[in-house]
DNA sequence: ATCGCTGCAAATCTTTTGCAGTAAG
DNA sequence: CTTACTGCAAAAGATTTGCAGCGAT
C-alpha cells in the first residue's frame, strides 16, 4: 500500500497527534477546516480509515456510536467517562500486569486479542463533581 | 418502571431466550416476524431498549456497526469471531479469575465498571478452517 | 502520463421518533 | 377510562461511495 503525501493527509496526522481526546472523524474535521477550510468531511474519514489500516493510528472500536481515534499507534488503555462522554488514556502498572496475564491465557484459550474498555469519570468530572459536593455540602450546613 | 404484558414483548422475550447467538435488532426482528408477521421494527428496538433497562436482557456494547442483544441478563464474556462476524459465549475459571483481580484493581483506581471483548475463531468456523487446510495438505500431496 | 486523492453530493445503514390508532390494566 | 404500546413512515446520525476533476510521483 503506497500512500502519497498530500496536504489534506499530512495535516490529518499532525492535527490528530497533537491532540489526547481520541476525537471522533467529525470533531478532527472542525479542526482540520481550521487550516484547511475547503477540506470535506468523506477526506478526513477516508484518510482516518488508511492510516488506521497502515498502523500509523489507531480506530478504537469503543462503545457508543461514533469511532473514535487516536494518534498513538502504541496498544495502551482507555477509560470512557460516564459523565461527559469522554475518553482518556489510562496508564497504570497493575493494569499492564493483568495485561501479561490475559495474553497468556487467550493464548492456552486459543483466543486471538481482546480489548478492554474501562468506564467511570474522567479527572475532569471527577474534580468537578466533588466541587458540586462541596458546594451542595456547605448550602446544607448554612 | 411499569411494562404491560402485550403478545410483542412476551415473544420478543421468548425468542431472543431461545438464542445463544447474540442477535442484532434485524436478525430478531426476521425471527419473530415469523410468530408476528405484522409486528415493526421499530417495536422491536423499543423493547429490546426498554427490556435492557428494566435487567431483563442484556444490550452489548460491541465493535462494530450493529448492537447486538443477548437474552441471558448475567454478566459473562463474549467473542467475536473474526471469520463470520459472530459473537459467542466464552466460559472458562481463568477469565473469572482475571475478572477478580480486574475489579480489585480497578476499585484501587476509582474505576467504576470495564468490559472485555475478546476475538478470535468461534469453534464453527475453527474447524471449517481445519477442514480446508487438511484439503489444501491432501491437494499439495497429490 | 499514470494513478491515487479530493470535494461534492447522494446513498446506505442503523436506530430513533412523531403520530394517530389500538390494546392492556 | 387512562395510559402504555403499536405500526407506519419519516427523520436522524454516522459513515461510505460514485464520480469527474485535480495533484503527486
Amino acid at each position: 500500500m503506497k500512500l502519497s503525501n498530500t496536504s489534506q493527509r499530512r495535516i490529518i496526522i499532525e492535527e490528530l497527534k497533537k491532540l489526547d481526546t481520541h476525537p471522533t472523524a467529525d470533531e478532527l474535521y472542525a479542526i482540520v477546516r481550521k487550516r484547511l477550510p475547503q477540506i470535506s468531511l468523506g477526506t478526513v474519514y477516508r484518510n482516518l480509515e488508511l492510516l488506521a489500516e497502515t498502523g500509523m493510528i489507531q480506530k478504537l472500536e469503543l462503545s457508543g456510536r461514533q469511532k473514535r481515534f487516536d494518534g498513538r499507534p502504541e496498544a495502551h488503555f482507555h477509560m470512557r467517562c460516564r459523565n461527559c462522554g469522554g475518553v482518556v488514556d489510562v496508564c497504570d502498572s497493575g493494569l499492564t500486569e493483568i495485561d501479561h496475564e490475559l495474553e497468556d491465557l487467550l493464548g492456552r484459550l486459543q483466543i486471538e486479542s481482546y480489548h478492554l474498555e474501562l468506564s467511570g469519570l474522567c479527572p475532569q468530572c471527577r474534580k468537578e463533581k466533588l466541587c458540586q459536593e462541596e458546594t451542595a455540602a456547605a448550602a446544607k450546613v448554612s
